[in-house]
DNA sequence: AGTTTTATTTTCGTTTATGTTCGTTTCACC
DNA sequence: GGTGAAACGAACATAAACGAAAATAAAACT
């Protein structure tokens, strides 16, 4: 019987594994060849290490060899992005619809709200600020468009900039839209989301704005999350693609929420 | 029997790939022929590179070679940072070579401090707090790097982040090094600047650094500027591509400013 | 001692990258 | 608006690189 290591971190702890790592990040690259004769063992020794390496995302494979990982760990996010990805433009462009020219407006992190970014892109006289990365990227290619951005660290998995500097900046202004997404939403007609940090700034941006739009697709009314940012009786109105669970119809309409139905072309 | 990859991600991989991109970056656009050329492969293996890359969204393909995908940054910027280059690499080379691994630094607006995060690319552990989102878009490759960015509106021109937000976030932080540009420096060894606003930015990460750099190449000894940044008396190493004017050389020996000049190569 | 586990080498059939050739498309110049 | 040269993509040949599995060596444990 053979017992194979099945769980947890199959990490072989090969001593060469940190050198390899080391030459990597010096060179930019390594080969299979020159590891071999580095460390006197043969090409599929090698080979090996670079399967465990690339396998747990410290090196990126390539024929020959292995180079350092490129665009780093937005994968997943572009992944994600491509989820529902026409369903969020629909969305989209029906939230843009209810934006007018001419005025301020934030957008918060998540692949909803570049999509609202998107959608922007020629309307006129408009402010922006965001603490999305990504966003301030799309938005860059709308001259007609005033771009502010948040201070705040990098998170490279979605491009959002987090920590406490976000919400001293949002303080310094009032917006006359808000749009937010979320990580969830559940039939009480709460807004969930994943990140703890998140739920703070999301719920100073609706505290400064006059109107509060929400955008989500339908794929987050079976998920769930641990932090609550608000309830949706504070947003103005509720942009999705698909009909609402029920009883959560019948919420919205008695706190005055809109909701709109993104049609499917 | 032809296997036909499908699905996920048919970016095939070679050592070419993240170098050619890196190029691209750099010079804006690349040739099927100076390709072949630098890597020493037919041009039939480029372009099935360039095919590659261009299916993955990395690059443009045009006749003759690729460009950056169109979206990115606006033109009269990408033409600038042609001029001098070749100068700017070798200056950001020598700056980068002075910054261990492992510190915090600041990088503000300019073609000069991109290019040193563009030579950062592969340092460890760094913490690079910047109001340039160019250098955040740069250094989001470097996938060991934590990077902070100062709030702000951002300025189309040169992707800077300018307004009182960002004086707030530098006093929030105390820098390993300081990396500044200028527009411009006299004979009396003083940094110009032609954006008043910037000046003050300047001023205040020079003020909560414990060692400054500065990166500028000759073109700058011609010029001249309305606000005055600093002396060249505070700064601790100045890199730059060509001999300065006389008297200036004098001046920083006797300030103990270093000089640092890129050799050509 | 003996046995099990782990790391490496050896071997071999398969896959992949690259160079070559050739007909077609695109560009630039007249 | 035509024409020649350059650039292009498809198809094929080949040599290098690859992965799987068995053989061997070296530790680790009983």
């Amino acid at each position: 019987m053979r017992q194979q290591q099945a769980g947890a971190t199959p990490i072989s702890q090969t001593f060469r594994h940190p050198d390899i790592l080391e030459i990597a990040r010096r060179e930019g690259k390594v080969t299979v060849d020159g590891l071999a004769e580095h460390f006197g063992v043969t090409h599929q020794t090698i080979r090996r290490d670079l399967t465990e390496l690339a396998d747990s995302g410290k090196l990126e494979r390539v024929h020959g060899g292995a180079v350092l990982p490129s665009g780093a760990s937005n994968i997943g996010y572009a992944e994600r992005r491509n989820l529902h990805e026409e369903a969020k433009i629909r969305i989209a462009r029906a939230c843009a619809e209810h934006i007018p020219d001419g005025c301020s407006v934030f957008l918060n992190i998540g692949t909803s709200t570049e999509a609202v970014a998107r959608a922007l892109l020629h309307h006129r006289d408009l402010m922006v600020v965001t603490n999305n990365m990504n966003v301030a990227n799309i938005l860059v290619d709308n001259p007609e468009c005033r771009i502010v951005l948040t201070g705040g660290a990098l998170r490279r998995m979605d491009g959002g900039l987090v920590g406490n500097l976000t919400i001293e900046t949002i303080r310094q202004f009032k917006f006359d839209i808000a749009v937010i997404g979320c990580s969830a939403m559940d039939a009480d007609g709460d807004l969930l989301d994943f990140d703890i940090e998140e739920v703070g700034v999301s719920q100073c941006i609706i505290a400064q704005s006059r109107k509060t739009f929400l955008v989500t697709d339908h794929s987050k009314f079976k998920r769930s999350a641990p932090a609550r940012i608000a309830s949706a009786r504070e947003v103005d109105m509720f942009f999705t693609d698909l009909p609402l669970p029920a009883g959560l119809a019948e919420k919205c309409d008695s706190w005055g929420t809109e909701v709109h139905f993104a049609p499917e072309e």
